[in-house]
DNA sequence: CTAGGATCCTGTCAGC
DNA sequence: TGCTGACAGGATCCTA
């Protein structure tokens, strides 16, 4: 579920908390999310968190990397020797629950006592170690297309052209066609544009194109102004909960709810496998558009 | 090559 | 209450 903007997120947050901080301990309470020995990340010092796409890197020193995807359910954690705790990623209670606990998959003890949480409910998400030098080379990372910001709506037309008979949100939510958009920011870009999830990718003119791409950039920039869907942070014993969906989303989750362009209900259908909301007023299929 | 569906895994919720 | 199927903020693999 995290997307771009909520990694964005988890690295500007956790950047001030781990940085130059060494790794005294990994504990993997699951096979599945760590990949490779994580003996190896022991007694290394943090030197910077980058982030490709929904991919964060935790550079470490000695030429080592950590790379983490939070897929679906996965979540970071940090607990803090003070009373505060950052969190960000799928939302859930255990964002102030005890720690560990039966979704924690992976922690990381820093020489100050600090943790770092990797809860994960469907075990989709991992960390992995890699050399540093090797980041840009992982299968993943090379596939990556460009983000929304320094991509061009030419070269997003262009891409389209290859894939026009796929639905157009099908198109938008690959990577390597564009990065850093899924479930919610496909929606949200696509109601922002006014174009119907369903358009066939070839039939979207250069200015749709052009307009959907500023729409991707705007719904991000503005998701990560805010601090991405998920960001809290929450002090002990605080129960709240960081529901931002309802101030930033205007579709997503928000079936038979009036659209705030035009007041018509909110539909929700299905795109590519997904659960996809529209406003079938403002999002309609232009004629021989639709898609088989 | 593209397009579409199944699949990985756990948990929750609606409906019977 | 208990069971069942659908669904979930992702990406890959398999098939046609």
């Amino acid at each position: 579920m995290p997307e771009l903007p909520e990694v964005e997120t988890i690295r500007r947050g956790l950047k001030s908390f781990i940085l130059h901080k060494k790794i005294k301990k990994i504990e993997v309470f699951c096979d599945k999310s760590f990949q490779g020995n994580p003996k190896i990340a022991e007694n290394k010092t943090v030197k910077n968190l980058r982030r490709f796409g929904k991919a964060l890197i935790i550079d470490l020193d000695q030429n080592l990397s950590l790379m983490i995807h939070l897929r679906m359910t996965g979540q970071l954690i940090y607990d803090g020797s003070s009373p505060e705790r950052y969190a960000a990623g799928h939302p859930s209670d255990n964002f102030t629950a005890e720690l560990p606990n039966k979704q924690t998959r992976v922690l990381l003890r820093f020489n100050d006592g600090g943790t770092l949480y990797f809860n994960d409910q469907r075990k989709f998400g991992f960390i992995k170690i890699l050399e540093t030098k090797a980041v840009e080379d992982d299968p993943f990372i090379k596939k990556l297309a460009k983000e929304p910001w320094v991509m061009t709506a030419d070269e997003l037309y262009e891409k389209l052209q290859k894939h026009q008979n796929s639905p157009i949100k099908a198109t938008i939510l690959d990577q390597s066609i564009i990065c850093g958009l899924g479930n919610i920011y496909a929606d949200e870009s696509l109601f922002s544009a006014k174009i119907h999830p369903l358009q066939k990718s070839g039939t979207l003119t250069k200015e749709e194109t052009k307009l959907l791409l500023k729409s991707a950039r705007e719904v991000m920039d503005k998701s990560i102004a805010s601090g991405g869907s998920t960001m809290a942070t929450y002090v002990k014993a605080d129960g709240t909960k960081g529901d931002y969906l309802e101030l930033f989303a205007q579709v997503f989750r928000r079936e038979n709810q009036p659209c705030p362009r035009c007041g018509q209900k909110i539909k929700k259908i299905k795109v590519a496998g997904r659960g996809t909301h529209i406003c079938p007023h403002c999002q309609t299929l232009k004629e021989g558009n639709r898609h088989a």
